[in-house]
DNA sequence: CGGAGATGTTAGTCATTATTAACGTTACCG
DNA sequence: CGGTAACGTTAATAATGACTAACATCTCCG
């Protein structure tokens, strides 16, 4: 939606309290209250705004992996798809790891859930690529992971997103290579 | 100061405008206006801290890199700093990448500048070492390492420092011979 | 002693802002 | 038509929060 997508930008370079529901309202032509026609209230368009972003993270995930033939290529649909998602929607992983503490409870718990169940279908298909790494070292390698990939808000402008994918894409690989041992 | 220790922690949990004055003073046992007394506004506040990070990160960077025998070595000692900082202060890394927006004008310059040179002092080292890779790719490849250092915050509680620390330079030493290629 | 300076307190003030109220308008459907 | 639902508008309302004012303390040094 239209309205999810301005307040995405607002939220990823002011932060939550830093935008008002003016603000929202005026990005989308509209102004102010007209908010409420749609959302029960800004907590609420938050909560409705990550769980979108972790509904498609995870069932993106898990389709590719499903349908991947081997560990070694659901590795690299994931990369592909994470990568993808960053580079076309910063914002969204911008807020998405920056939000969720202003989410109200119900929903909280929910998005934490997709959350996890992602980072475990990672952990997963790591598990059986290096069967010798623990469990936990293989999570924390995987949130780095993450913090490699979602880098690219950071660095914007510097390489061409193709350019950008390949390098991040063989960095990751060659760092997850590295965790195993 | 303890101060500006308790409103990063604030910060970091709940963002710049998420935390009132009164939040901060409570946490460190006075009431609220106090903190005139020490700043001269919030925004004052957050100007410090932000520049006295970068400033450690900048200073401990360049010293470490001059006192290095190489640039193998000087590698080994960016990596090892921002390990420390990372793990040592977590609350400090979240607010240094997301709060920078909030900073007003003039200070925000100085703390971009310091960030910047922080960044060429690696990208140096790492076009001494891999002199066939263009500088920009060696950006993107620093910001991703920096990307990569910094999930320690999300991970917490995975592994112990050590292990956590040792993941990390391998991970990032890893990563960094790939992205020369 | 006495007064200056540093540091705290509580009680305003004033702006911002989420949310609700009260009130159109348009479009579609019986 | 007529009326209902979807969507917008411009006022309140009520809370929060940054900042200032006015007023203690306390310490330290002459």
């Amino acid at each position: 939606m239209e309205i999810l997508d301005a307040a995405a930008e607002l939220f990823a370079a002011r932060g939550f309290h830093g935008v008002s529901i003016e603000d929202i309202g005026g990005a989308v032509g509209t102004s102010g209250p007209a908010l409420y026609r749609h959302f029960s209230g800004k907590e609420a368009l938050l909560a409705e705004m990550l769980l979108d972003i972790s509904e498609r993270l995870h069932t993106s995930a898990t389709s590719r992996v499903t349908e991947a033939p081997d560990a070694e290529h659901a590795l690299d649909a994931l990369l592909t798809g994470q990568i993808e998602f960053a580079l076309s929607h910063p914002a969204l992983i911008i807020v998405h790891d920056r939000e969720l503490g202003n989410v109200p409870e119900p929903a909280r718990r929910r998005i934490r859930r997709l959350q996890r169940l992602y980072v475990e279908e990672w952990v997963t298909v790591l598990s059986e690529l290096y069967p010798d790494c623990p469990p936990p070292r293989l999570r924390a390698a995987t949130h780095a992971i993450f913090g490699l990939l979602n880098s690219t808000p950071h660095s914007a402008g510097e390489l061409d997103p193709a350019a950008m994918a390949e390098l991040l894409r063989g960095m990751a690989r060659a760092a997850l290579a590295d965790a195993q041992s």
